[in-house]
Parts: C-alpha cells; structure tokens; sequence
DNA sequence: CGGCAACTCCGAACATCTTCGAACAAGCCG
DNA sequence: CGGCTTGTTCGAAGATGTTCGGAGTTGCCG
C-alpha cells in the first residue's frame, strides 16, 4: 500500500470513529507505531486532525469560549511585551486576532496610542483604558475566536491606515510562508499588511514547523518578527537571511 | 479508551448533568478515582468546568457586567422583553446605542436571529449565545457609552438592511420629535432607520418632557413605539395621533 | 450551641507502565 | 548512488494506580 494511501485511511479512520489509538492503527495497517505516528504528525500538521497521546481525534471545532487556557502563554507574554515596545507614542498599531496578539494589548496600558482590530478580546482589554483612542473593525463575529471577519471588515481596512500591523500565525511553513488555519481570517490579514507601513509577525518558538491550510504571504512582506526562539533556530537563521528584522523576546 | 477522549467525555457528562461525582465517573469510565481527579482538576484549570468537593458542575457564567447604576430598571427590563416579542425567529434586528435596548437583547438570548449593532454592551451580552448570529458596526470606540460611532459605522449600515431597528433616545420632544443628547450617535440611527423596513422606538415613561440637545426625526418616521407609559399619558396618546402603533410593556 | 469523633474527599508523592520523538540503520527504487 | 520510507533503539515525558497525611463534612453528645 502507498503511504499516502494509507494515510488517506487512517484520516478516514479517525474522522469516522471519532478517535483512533496509535497501536490499533499500526496493526490494523501492518506497519510500525513509529510510521501510525510519523503518519499522525504530518496530519496534524496539515490541521486535518488533532494529536492527542495515544492517537488522534477529529478535530473538534469547539475551542472553549472561554481562552482562559493559553498556550504557551509565558512565550507570548514575553513576545507581547517586546511587540508593544516597538510601538511609539501617538502611533497607530493594528492588532490581529489571536492570544499572542492579545498579549501585546496588555502592555500598551496608557500608552497614548490608537488601535485598530477585530479583536474582540483586545477591545474588551483596552475597552476601560481611557489613553488609548480605539477602532473597532465592523464585521460577522466569531464566536471561537472572539474576531470579526468579512466584508466590512475588509471594507473598513481600505479606509483606514496604520504605522503598524501586528500580526499573528497558525505557523511559518519551511519555506518561511505564513500559514493561517481559517481562510476567512487570510483576507483580514492581508488587508492590514497593505494598510499599514511595516508589518510585524508575532510567533512563538513553537509556530516554527507548524503549519497551517492556507498561506497567508510569504517572508517578504514581513518587516519584523518578534519571538521567543533563539537566533539560532534555523527558522529563524532563515527569515533574518530572508531580510527580515528579528525582535528577541 | 484515549485519555483525551475520556476526558471529553467527563466533561460531556458533567455539562449535560447526567453524572458529576467523582466515584460514578471512575467506575463508568473505569479508572481510578485519582484519575477522574486529575481529569476534573485539568478541565477545571482550562475553565471548562467548575470543581466542586466530591465531582464537578457545569460553570456558571456570573452575570459580571450588570451595569452598575441603570436608571429605572424594572422599567427598562419590561421594555425590553416587550419588544423582543415583536422579533420574529430568523429576522434581522438592529439594536442601538442605550441601556433600555441592552434590555431587549437580553430577551433574545436563545432565538434564532441576527443581530446588528454598534452597541458594546449588547455584543458582550450575546457573544456566548450560538443560536445569534451576531454583526457589529465598526467605528471608533466610545467609551462613557460603550458604543461604536463614526464614519466606519455608517458605511457599514450602508451595505446591511434588517427588518426592524430598535432605537433609543434621550427624550421626546413636546412636538413628539425624538431627541438624542449627544451628536456623533444621531447619524447612527438615522441610518439603522434607512436600512431597516421598519423603526420601532424604546422609550420608559420618564422621557416624556424629556429632551436633548439633537433632533434625530419627527414621529412620522416611526412605526411603533415600545413604553410603559399609560396610553392615556398625553404624549403617547399624540403619538397614536400621529399614525405610530403602541405596544405597552 | 460548642466540641468531638467518624467519615469522606482531596492532592502530593512515589512507583510502574505507556507513549513519544530523535537518532540511526536498513530496505526500496529510480 | 542518493533520496525516500520504514523499523529499531532508547532516554524523556506522560499517564495511572496506590498510599498517606491533611482538610472538609456530618452527626452525635453533652
């Protein structure tokens, strides 16, 4: 049997029986649970399932309402806290959706700044700050995500401008794309790439390798990326060879 | 059984109140008690449910944003239930700035409807409820009202139409115009009138005498009005006068 | 009502088993 | 041969069960 083939089935397995063990795969298929799990990694990676330790589930479309569980989240503190320091007074930032984002809203408490999002996570924080002038893009809400997303979001960016966009991701693939997991995010991104002077991405070490379905742009239209990976990392060593202005966390 | 299949379905369990002590999910599931602890313990951290002496309970979402000091409540609250009975399931409704509104919304968690709004209070109240579809206007953040104003807003009603908007307002007039006190929200609901087919107007009785500084439209452009004033109240038996249908809450 | 004993429940700590992924070796095929 | 896939090994990390001291709860008695 094609190894795609058979990755093809144990796709099928998984999504049908709502779960599947790595030892029940491997038998099943005659191989060796190293190859179930290499199989089950590159799945996961291409977003088509979610890895759990014995196997693998469907992925489940229901991320608590409630994000009070961040991942990673003393990473994207630090990440946040070094983004929010590129900000200068008076300026004008746009804030993407996601937690690593948000975390940067957290540290521009009282600075003297003008943000613009669909985040509404961010809205909610900055909401009582009353140093900090808002913009809030129109648009359907999603609830998953606590985000806006479509036409007039779009139509709201095209009138709009910033001296900055931060950006988050769903990974950096290894040709140093942007990957995204929901395309109805892709357009939102994009549209503040071009709305704004420089673009930062905010990734944490564990982006690198990760991937997402849709690619969002490639490393040239990056201007800066902040993160907790260490200078040495190859995806990292890589994006900096591309021209890119890296901003250690 | 996968661990992260089991604990999915602890917490199914303890969402839908089939089960929640720790010694009926052990041997359901058939694991160690410490197990199903550490289970509860790991949903509990991620906020999924609360962790209670012998099992778990469902997490009750606080009503945490009860507006401190709304003037005339029980007033405002029976308005507001009056006039989402006017809502029919699958209409589109667009709520305006206000405290009597945020009453209506709260009288529509459940039903299947849209929602358009530029009021922040109403997206914070109907964010958790899946059955609303739920838009928001974008605009520039303000905050002693907790609304959305300004050009992004306006474009945005340009391009939506809904069936009915529900209006507020700081007053009406002797002359039965309806007033607003504050500039920047009167082109709003000029144009939530313009993109919905009717105007229904939420008014308590103490806004009769009442006035702002801005005239927002005369009595010819409402269709209904929604107050608790007795129709024998001289304003409200002129605005029967003036062709606009009652509904007493 | 206050105090006390019996019972239950909790979570830390430890030992054991399972699972994971990196690294290397072997096999296959153009 | 060189690239790709697969299998094996092995140390690290995760998951589970048991034990045990301590905290919370109940109920009884004075």
């Amino acid at each position: 049997m094609l190894p795609a083939e058979r990755r093809r089935l144990i796709l099928d397995a998984v999504v049908n029986g709502h779960s599947a063990g790595v030892v029940e795969l491997a038998s099943r298929f005659a191989v060796s649970e190293m190859t179930v799990r290499r199989d089950l990694a590159q799945l996961a990676r291409e977003g088509k399932l979610t890895r759990v330790r014995g196997g693998a589930m469907r992925v489940q479309d229901e991320p608590p309402f409630t994000q009070i569980a961040v991942e990673r989240l003393p990473e994207k503190e630090r990440i946040g806290r070094a983004a929010a320091a590129l900000v200068a007074d008076g300026q004008t930032v746009m804030v993407d959706v996601g937690t690593t984002t948000l975390q940067l809203a957290r540290h521009l408490h009282g600075r003297r700044v003008t943000v613009i999002t669909s985040n509404l996570a961010v809205v909610d924080e900055l909401l009582p700050d009353p140093a900090i002038e808002l913009v809030v893009l129109g648009g359907i809400v999603r609830r998953n995500y606590r985000s806006l997303v479509g036409m007039l979001a779009e139509d709201a960016l095209r009138q709009l401008a910033a001296d900055v966009a931060f950006l988050g991701a769903s990974g950096i693939r290894e040709d140093l794309a942007v990957m995204d997991s929901t395309i109805v995010e892709v357009p939102i991104k994009r549209a503040m790439m071009a709305a704004a002077e420089r673009t930062v991405l905010l990734v944490d070490a564990a982006k690198f390798g990760m991937r997402g379905s849709v690619r969002v742009c490639g490393p040239d239209r990056l201007d800066a990326v902040v993160t907790d990976a260490p200078a040495a990392h190859p995806g990292v060593d890589a994006l900096v060879q591309a021209g890119v202005e890296l901003v250690h966390a």
